[in-house]
RNA sequence: GCGACCGUGGCGAAACGGCAGACGCACCAGCUUUAGGAGCUGGCGCCGCAAGGCGUGGAGGUUCGAAUCCUCCCGGUCGCACCA
C-alpha cells in the first residue's frame, strides 16, 4: 500500500515548480486544442459535483496533450452573485471578502485534484479588470441596439428581492428558492435582445457537436412557430382599427367565434363597454395579484370576462364578441388570440364554460360529438370559397387572401423572450449608464470603465425594489458624460449570467488591458474545442453564451459564431442512498476526505470507473476501494518487485493484449467512455501481474494509466528509472498487425444456438477457413448427418448451421 | 398533457444484430498465525445433486440469429408546460 497523500503532494509541488502545465499560445508543429470546464461559483467548498465535472474532464485534457495537441485547460471563478451578498448580510462580512476567502480555499481544493490547469490564466469575474469588459460588452450591445431599457412585467423573486430572467424561473418558482413562487412585477428593466438572434440560435444548433437532448431543449425553448397574424376589425379605439391575433391555424379562421385578449393587452381595459367596465377592471386587477404559479396552474378552471365589445371576423364578416382571459399571454404573439372552439382544446373549454358558439370548419372524417374538439388538420368545411381545401394548403391560401386585403400576413413567432439582465443587488457588475435630465440615458465612456462597485456596509435591498447601490450617494451622484451637468448612475447590476457569457474568451488573453482579448490570441484558441459541464445550464448559460458570441460576431469582434464546438455533460453523483446529496439528508460525500483517505488518483479513477459519464449515479464507498486496491497492486508490482523486468515479447498473446488496450483506452477516452477505459486497464494489468513484463511494456501501461492517475503514474515512472515527467511523453501507438496475431475462437451454432467452439488461426484467409470449416463432412459432424438448409459464416465470429 | 431518454445478476455496470453478465463491488470457501477497510487462490445470473432447463420490464413482430431493430403495453428519469 502506497502513501497517496505524500506522493501526490510531492509531485504537485514538482509540477508547479517546473511549470509543465503552463500553456503557450503557439507551439510549432502542434495544433491548439481549447479544452474547457465550466468555471465554478466560489461557494467555498468543492463538492462531488465539481469533482465529477473536472476529474474526468482532466483525463480527457491529458489524453489530448499526450496525443500531440497544445492543450489549453484554464480555470477561474464565476465570482459575482447573490450568495456572497446574503452571507454578507448574515455574517457581517463584505461580499468581496467572503468571495475571495472562498476562492482561496477552493483553489487549494482544486489543486489537490492534480489537474493540468494553467493557473497563470486564472480569471475572477468579480475583479475590476474582468468586469470592466463585461460592462464594455454591455455598452457595445447598447450601441448596437441590442440592449435597451423597457418597462415590462418581470419575474420577481420576493426572497431575492430581485428580478429573474425567464430562464431562471422553474415551474413558476425561483431557481435558487424552489419553495418561493415568483410574482409578476412591472418595473423598468434593462433587457438584452436575444430574440433578435432567435433564428440564428436555432439554425446554429445544426452544426455543433452537442448532446441531442441539449440541442432539443434549446430548440424547444426558442419555440419557433409559423403561422399568420390576422387583423380583426373593431370600431375604432385609441386610433386602432383592428385587434391583431397570431395563429398557427389560419385555416380555421372561419371557425373563429370570439376573440380573447390577455389581461395586459393594451386594449383590454379600453374595450370595456360601460356596463362591463367594472367587471373588466376587477378581472384585470385580480390577474395581476396572482403569482405566476397560480396563473398558469393547469388544473384550475379557466376564467374570463366579456368586454362588451365586438369585432368582425375578417373572412366571414360575422360579429364576434371580445373577451379577456388570463389563458392568453401578453408576452407571446400579439397578446390576443382568435378562438376556434371547434378545433382547439383550450378555446373549447372556455366556450363551453361561457356558452360561446362552436362552429366546425374542418371535416374530421367522423361524426364527432361536441364533447371534444378536433385539433388535427383535414378538409375545410363551412369556409366560403376555401371549402374543400386541405388544411396545409388552406393555411397558405387564406393567409395570401388576407394579405391581399391588408387583413393579415404570414408570421413567425418565438416563445423565447428577451433576456432581462438588471438585478437589484449589490454584488454584480454595475450597469454602466448614467441618467441625465437633459441627455437621457448616457453610456459611460469607454475610458471611464470600469464603473467600480463602491464600498458599502449595508447590503440589504432598498425598499421599493432598488439595489443597495442606491444607498451610496457618492456612487449615485455623478456628472453627465455628455453635458457635464448633474446626473445619476444606474444602480442595478448585471445578471451574473452576463459575466459567464463571455469568460471563455478572456482565458485566451486574460491579462490584456486594451481589449477583452487580443484578436491574434482569439484566433489561436477559439472557439472552444471541447466544453464539459452540467446539463442544467442548457437554456441558461449555454444559450446566453451562444447569443453573446453571435452578437459579438455581428459587431465585428469575433470571427466565429458558435462558442463551443463540442459539448459533453457529466451526470449527477447521488448519495449512497440514491438520493440527491444534501446536508439535511446527511449523505454528502466530501471529496477532501477521499483525497486524504485514498488519494486524488483513486478518486479521479473511480469517478471515471463508476459508470456512464453522462449518467452519474449513486456514490459507493466500497467501489472506490476497488480502484484504490488496483492502484496499490500497480505500485507493489513496480516499486517492490522492480527488478523483475523481462525481455520484450514481440508477438505473443501479451503483445496482442497490450496493443488492444492501447487502442481501446485511447478510443474510449476520446468517446468519454471512461468506465470501459479503466476496465481495459484492469484487464491488462491483471495479466501483467501474473507474468514478468519488459520495462518498455510497463512504460506503455503507465502512459495509459497516467491521465487517470497522474501522481502514481509519475511516481512509478521515476522509480523505474525515468528522469523527465511522464506527462511530457506522448500517447503510445498501437500496431494494427499485432491486433491480428494469434488464434481466435469460432462459435458453431445450430439454428442460432451455440453448440461448439473451434480454434482457428487468425492468419488464415477466409477461403481457407471455408475450405476447412465449411465442408460438408465437417458440418455433418455437428448435425448428426443431416443436410443443412443454409450455413451462415461470419468471419472471426461464428458459423451458424440452419437445419 | 407534449417531447426526449432509459429499464440487463444482490449492487455499479459490459456487450460491431452473433458465446449475455467483461471489469469492479458485495458475498461464499480455502490458503497465509492474518488486529489495517491487508494479501493470495477459487467460486459467484436463476432453478436443479446432476444432466439440463430458464433468463436482458411485459406481450407480439422482423431475422438463420435480438439486450440490441419495429409495434403496443407497463415502469422510471429529465425537460417543457394554456405559447394559440
Amino acid at each position: 500500500m502506497y502513501n497517496a497523500v505524500k506522493i501526490e503532494n510531492k509531485w504537485r509541488k514538482i509540477w508547479e515548480k517546473s511549470g509543465i502545465y503552463r500553456t503557450k499560445d503557439k507551439i510549432k508543429g502542434k495544433k491548439n486544442f481549447y479544452h474547457l470546464v465550466m468555471f465554478p461559483y466560489p461557494s467555498g467548498n468543492l463538492h462531488m459535483g465539481h469533482w465529477y465535472n473536472y476529474a474526468p474532464a482532466d483525463v480527457y485534457a491529458r489524453f489530448k496533450r499526450m496525443s500531440g495537441f497544445n492543450v489549453l485547460s484554464p480555470i477561474g471563478f464565476d465570482a459575482f452573485g447573490l450568495p456572497a451578498e446574503n452571507a454578507a448580510i448574515k455574517n457581517k462580512i463584505h461580499p468581496r471578502a467572503w468571495t475571495y476567502k472562498n476562492i482561496a480555499s477552493m483553489k487549494k481544493q482544486l489543486k489537490s485534484m492534480g489537474n493540468v490547469y494553467d493557473w497563470s490564466r486564472e480569471i475572477i469575474s468579480a475583479a475590476p479588470d474582468y468586469y470592466k469588459w463585461t460592462q464594455w460588452m454591455f455598452l457595445k450591445m447598447y450601441e448596437a441596439g441590442l440592449a435597451e431599457k423597457k418597462r415590462t412585467l418581470a419575474n420577481w423573486c420576493p426572497k431575492d428581492q430581485a428580478v429573474l430572467a425567464n430562464e431562471q424561473v422553474i415551474n413558476g418558482r425561483c431557481w435558487r428558492h424552489p419553495e418561493t413562487p415568483v410574482i409578476q412585477k412591472e418595473i423598468e428593466q434593462w433587457v438584452l435582445k436575444i430574440t433578435d438572434y432567435a433564428e440564428e440560435l436555432l439554425n446554429g444548433l445544426e452544426h455543433i457537436d452537442w448532446p441531442a437532448r441539449t440541442k432539443l431543449m434549446q430548440k424547444n425553448w426558442i419555440g419557433k412557430s409559423e403561422g399568420a397574424v390576422i387583423k380583426f376589425p373593431i370600431s375604432q379605439f385609441l386610433n386602432k382599427k383592428y385587434i391583431e391575433v397570431f395563429t398557427t391555424r389560419p385555416d380555421t379562421v372561419y371557425g373563429a367565434t370570439y376573440l380573447v385578449l390577455s389581461p395586459e393587452h393594451p386594449l383590454a381595459e379600453s374595450l370595456a363597454t360601460n356596463d362591463q367596465k367594472e367587471s373588466v377592471r376587477h378581472y384585470i386587477t385580480n390577474a395581476h395579484l396572482k403569482t405566476e404559479l397560480e396563473r398558469t396552474s393547469l388544473d384550475r378552471e379557466k376564467t374570463g370576462v366579456f368586454t362588451g365589445s365586438y369585432a368582425a371576423n375578417p373572412v366571414s364578416g360575422a360579429k364576434i364578441p371580445v373577451w379577456i382571459s388570463d389563458y392568453v399571454f401578453v408576452t407571446y404573439g400579439t397578446g390576443a388570440i382568435m378562438a376556434v372552439p371547434a378545433h382547439d382544446e383550450r378555446d373549447f373549454e372556455f366556450a363551453k364554460k361561457f356558452n360561446l358558439p362552436v362552429v366546425k370548419v374542418i371535416d374530421s372524417g367522423r361524426n364527432w360529438p361536441d364533447s371534444k374538439p378536433y385539433a388535427e388538420g383535414g378538409l375545410l368545411i363551412n369556409s366560403g370559397e376555401f371549402t374543400g381545401l386541405e388544411s396545409a394548403e388552406a393555411r397558405k391560401e387564406i393567409t395570401k387572401w388576407l394579405k391581399s386585403k391588408n387583413l393579415g400576413d404570414f408570421s413567425v413567432q418565438y416563445k423565447m423572450r428577451d433576456w432581462i439582465v438588471s438585478r437589484q443587488r449589490y454584488w454584480g457588475a454595475p450597469i454602466p449608464v448614467v441618467y441625465c435630465k437633459k441627455c437621457g440615458i448616457v453610456p459611460v465612456p469607454e475610458n471611464k470603465l470600469p464603473v467600480r462597485l463602491p464600498s458599502l456596509k449595508n447590503f440589504k435591498p432598498v425598499a421599493g425594489g432598488k439595489s443597495p447601490l442606491a444607498r451610496s450617494k457618492s456612487f449615485v451622484n455623478t456628472r453627465c458624460p455628455k453635458c457635464k451637468s448633474k446626473a445619476v448612475r444606474e444602480t442595478d447590476t448585471l445578471d451574473t449570467f452576463v459575466d459567464s457569457s463571455w469568460y471563455f474568451l478572456r482565458y485566451a488573453d486574460p491579462k490584456n488591458k486594451k481589449y477583452f482579448a487580443g484578436a491574434e490570441k482569439l484566433k489561436d484558441w477559439l472557439p472552444v474545442d471541447m466544453y464539459i459541464g452540467g446539463a442544467e445550464h442548457a437554456v441558461m448559460h449555454l444559450l446566453y453564451s451562444r447569443f453573446f458570441v453571435k452578437a459579438l460576431k455581428t459587431m465585428g469582434y469575433l470571427g466565429f459564431d458558435e462558442p463551443f464546438g463540442a459539448l459533453r455533460h457529466q451526470g449527477i453523483i447521488l448519495g449512497e442512498d440514491g438520493q440527491k446529496m444534501s446536508k439535511s439528508r446527511g449523505n454528502v460525500v466530501n471529496p477532501d476526505d477521499l483525497v486524504k483517505k485514498y488519494g486524488a488518483d483513486a478518486a479521479r479513477m473511480y469517478l471515471g470507473f463508476m459508470g456512464e459519464y453522462s449518467q452519474g449515479g449513486p456514490w459507493s464507498a466500497t467501489g472506490i476501494l476497488g480502484v484504490k486496491r488496483f492502484l496499490d497492486r500497480i505500485y507493489n508490482k513496480f516499486s517492490i518487485f522492480n527488478s523483475q523486468f523481462s525481455k520484450a515479447e514481440k508477438n505473443g498473446d501479451f503483445a496482442k493484449l497490450l496493443n488492444q488496450t492501447v487502442k481501446k483506452v485511447g478510443e474510449d477516452i476520446e468517446n468519454f467512455n471512461f468506465n470501459t477505459a479503466v476496465s481495459a486497464l484492469m484487464i491488462l494489468f491483471n495479466r501483467m501481474e501474473k507474468t514478468p513484463v519488459s520495462k518498455n511494456d510497463a512504460e506503455t501501461f503507465l502512459k495509459l494509466l497516467c491521465p487517470f492517475a497522474p501522481h502514481i503514474a509519475e511516481e512509478i515512472w521515476h522509480i523505474i528509472g525515468n528522469k523527465k515527467s511522464i506527462h511530457l511523453r506522448s500517447w503510445p501507438k498501437f500496431d494494427l498487425r499485432l491486433l491480428e496475431v494469434g488464434d481466435y475462437d469460432l462459435v458453431i451454432q445450430i439454428n442460432g444456438k451455440m453448440r461448439d467452439k473451434i480454434t482457428v488461426p487468425k492468419s488464415l484467409e477466409r477461403i481457407e477457413i471455408e475450405k476447412i470449416v465449411l465442408n460438408r463432412d465437417a458440418i455433418k459432424k455437428f448435425t448428426a448427418g443431416s443436410e443443412p438448409k443454409k450455413v451462415i459464416f461470419v468471419p472471426g465470429r461464428l458459423i451458424n448451421i440452419v437445419l
